[in-house]
DNA sequence: TATTTGTATATTGTATACAAAATGCAAAAG
DNA sequence: CTTTTGCATTTTGTATACAATATACAAATA
């Protein structure tokens, strides 16, 4: 018999936090007062900090002792970072899926994308958007390492970095996503991963080409 | 002026707890009372809450809501499943200090390793593993990415693998750190990263031989 | 006017109190 | 003898209280 699980406030309050901050509700380098925030959500503040450490575990939110808890501001340098961080994680998973997935998922990953394949025209920005992301966890998730799990999370910020409309265009991406799925799907791990590093490299190239703009 | 850090409680508690487990003070499995512990530690239970809540995302202990909190025990799979982590962050780090790093910090690496080269006998291997460790560490400092630096942290539990006393013996894997070092010294980062996924691979396998005997 | 000092207020960090749930165990039922 | 039920105890989760620190702002000083 499986055990219901009472879970706590915390987690609840997490979610509701966390979808404030990617939704701009609470902006970036903006203290989170911890009265304010509980009375506003209704909670006292010991559940409240535990959802805050979480969050910064996550890196959306930033401690500084004795002087609160900042939602983080991400500079490009950082962002690149994080990029590294996604494409060792990422190709990992890919390598993974390939060896561990059954053709069944593999096919789910490639079903994600049929909306914007046979249409005509340009491809709707936001809801590419949210398949992108969808690929990138459902792929995570499908490596079946709980561990590879928790740490792409920790690069969860880069939807704030989309939303900031730093992604290349649809057009462009939907390709590469296709054929790192073929590749899976012929069981090619290799190239699988190859094309994967390939596809994370051109986004950071974008950031990289941003940070030279800036220091000139 | 650096502003200096008034840090809290929970950090010296999060230390404590921390050898407490690395050192089997508390053992795999044991439940962790919070008002027993508090209690030993001369704390309350908020600070140490705190402290449980950062190794828990260390994955040193897990959280079963309602239940408590538990000192972590890894099977094989999931060791297995970290080294897999370790392969994708370590082979960046190593990407990331050939291309970022200076000769001098490449240098310090080597020097590691020195008290181990021009002797004669047997190789401690206490001392070995110490400095194996301090080895990975350094390398994700100098990679000077603090992303990928927290992400290792969440493989630290390999330690507690180490003392298992599941190491390869030194003799091995002496020579392929002087290797990987060697390639970085070379500013050869592909070689590296090669020779990084080689050495990790080789550790793997014998978790994977450990597996096998188990399910015959 | 610009800078420093002093004081009131706000906010964090920690301890404690209290309710809800889990645990352990003895008595009752099968 | 084994299983179930009920109750006392323990332990967690949440709220709140209180002390230490940070912040803001007005008055004092240069």
């Amino acid at each position: 018999m499986k055990q219901i699980e009472h879970s706590s406030l915390s987690k609840p309050i997490y979610n509701s936090l966390k979808t404030m901050i990617l939704e701009k509700e609470l902006k970036p380098g903006e203290k989170l007062v911890q009265e304010k925030l509980a009375a506003q959500l209704g909670v006292s503040r010991t559940p409240l900090m535990q959802a805050l450490q979480m969050l910064e575990n996550e890196l959306l939110v930033e401690s500084v002792p004795r002087r609160g808890m900042f939602v983080r501001n991400f500079s490009v340098d950082e962002m690149i970072d994080i990029y590294y961080c996604r494409e060792s994680i990422e190709c990992m998973a890919v390598r993974l899926v390939t060896l561990r997935a059954d053709q069944k998922d593999i096919k789910a990953l490639h079903q994600l994308f049929q909306p914007f394949l046979d249409i005509e025209g340009a491809i709707d920005a936001e809801k590419y958007q949210k398949v992108d992301e969808k690929f990138h966890n459902m792929l995570v998730k499908l490596s079946q390492n709980p561990v590879l799990k928790k740490m792409s999370k920790m690069s969860q910020i880069l939807t704030l970095v989309h939303s900031l409309g730093l992604l290349r265009p649809p057009e462009e991406t939907l390709m590469e996503h296709l054929q790192i799925i073929e590749a899976m799907e012929n069981g090619n791990f290799q190239q699988a991963e190859l094309r994967m590093k390939n596809h994370i490299k051109l986004s950071m190239e974008l950031l990289q080409k941003i940070r030279k703009e800036k220091t000139k």
